[in-house]
DNA sequence: AATGAATGAGAATTCATTCAT
DNA sequence: AATGAATGAATTCTCATTCAT
């Protein structure tokens, strides 16, 4: 009966954040931002609440397109290591193609300003990738470490190769196999 | 004749910006900075500029202080892995013995406030290991990956290993040489 | 052919803008009146053009609420005083049984944002009361002083007597009368 | 050793706040109230850390306004009645000479912003008064009513004489009169 | 008429920096 | 050099009102 409330200004909202928290930091402001969006300064306020609502909306949306991304990694036929090592590529190439997206995931994750609902929200997107992690440690075909351990490791040597094919993105392919082969060896039993 | 500046006030200042941007990030106030270290408002600006310089400064007294614990991590006459295994426990324990000023350099790191001077000066805190790890590249001990990479990979696993620790810290020393089996595992050769 | 407008709906805004004024002040926003009432923050505009519109008609509904109580107060027959006395008790119960209308009233009779027609026409409540006090005057049965000099010393009294009872409605009664007496020596000739 | 707090724009911005209030009701902004003390924005935040100060400090500085006023005004030699004809008499002299202060210290009294604290120290601008009140209800003096009841009555009648004598200024002395004669008939046995 | 999204002008406060003392 | 008052731009958020649906 009243205007519907615009699923596009929500999300040029999230995108104009998103440029912002990439390029000047999560001190971006609201103003910027709702001007960037094209939207006037209140209106960022009806879509959300409060900045800390954006920023932890924001971290929820760029979470769920990377479990989106994630979520089909797994064809159950192939081997544990080939189904994480599907898992690498995808992960890697998503932050690979989206860098900003990327910058501002891991500037969420440090702020502490993410509710806790919102940080455990974000950790499904992970989810199956530390099940199986989980389930190679046990089997033997990792090495016996905690499963956060193990997982954690895959993420800083992901990051860490992300930012080299930043660096080169001409590489991008060779040094993402670069990585992975540094992540197997680190973590494998043999 | 004018009152020379007096480095026990410079060194309070540092320490309390490192207390307070650790508690409260890098958006911790000049007015509170100098409240807590003693001094007033204005005596903060005739040490520092401005914050900017007070960023950079802080971020090279940090990067010097723990060059300063490396550097004599080198005894030329054990072999290449004793010596990184060595910088690689000087490193995570001076990390998971002062977490706030791990976690001051960190947010620095990222801070695009911080000039390329200060990050170049910043990296010669590694610069003996990159050499050692470069030195071990070329004679055939770790695999054929550019010295960059090798390093930014041996950051990130003891960056994740202090996290480790910091959650558990009864368990440092064991952790602390699981991490760095993963990180030989990730670059040696064999 | 329009839906025509709901007098329901105006007493709803009118009814939450009385409670809200008096829990919070004028300033409580015209969104969560409307909330309050029922209806969406546009219907608001549609009864009341603006927020100072609600004001002045809210004020006119509680004199004229006011008034309506106290129009058949005034039995012919009796003296002057018996009338004079039962115009304070109903004036005085009022109050004490509506502490919120009290409130908003007295908060609406100090606002600036009044209009003066609001006032006058606010007046009328009273308007049969003078006209009895102006007559005692005139009779010499009250000290000779300017009907409005009597009329607001009787009003400031009966706020006084209403603001006692609120802090002890047990002794409503007694309070009532005790206020009542004062008010009559404060006037009355002998 | 730096620039001193000036108690002349302490008093620059109360003044600028109680003129503004006084017009235009508690709501002045700090902004306007700073531009119109000759101040900058920011530095009425360095004598009031908040509105919510700034409102307290003013009522106090009223109330202290009054007190002194009021302090020397009762001459132990002349008895209770006379006393209390005085402190009346200072009491509306002083309201009448400064509508604004009276005006805004009464929206202040009724401001629910204003501490319990400010409440307290300001009641001690009335505290002898009180007292004496109560000795003349205790010795039979007055009618037989709780100190406060009297007070109270005390104060409306006061106040509906400043109204009165603001409208009329020229029948100040009259209109003081005929307040007190009316105050004292309301609450004196006889 | 009814709805609630959209708007942009404030509101109170914070803060890096300057400057008088 | 040291101090802390002074500054005014910037920040997050609120709100009366308008307008598309």
């Amino acid at each position: 009966m009243s205007r519907p409330r615009s699923e596009d200004k929500r999300q040029a909202i999230l995108a104009a954040a998103t440029q912002l928290f990439a390029e000047a930091g999560l001190n971006a402001s609201t103003a910027r931002i709702a001007r960037t969006a094209g939207v006037a300064e209140g209106t960022l306020f009806t879509y959300f609440p409060s900045k800390d609502d954006l920023l932890n909306q924001l971290y929820l949306e760029l979470k769920g397109e990377l479990r989106g991304m994630m979520l089909p990694a797994y064809p159950a036929q192939a081997g544990a290591r080939e189904q994480i090592h599907h898992a690498w590529r995808i992960y890697v190439q998503w932050g690979s193609t989206h860098p900003g997206k990327r910058r501002v995931l891991a500037q969420l994750g440090l702020c502490e300003r993410l509710s806790e609902a919102a940080r455990a929200a974000g950790a499904e997107a992970f989810c199956d990738l530390n099940a199986l992690l989980g389930e190679s440690v046990r089997q033997g075909l990792l090495r016996d470490q905690p499963t956060a351990f193990v997982a954690a490791i895959m993420g800083a040597l992901a990051e860490t190769t992300m930012d080299f094919i930043a660096r080169d993105p001409a590489q991008a392919e060779h040094t993402s196999e670069a990585g992975f082969a540094a992540f197997w060896n680190a973590i494998s039993r043999t």
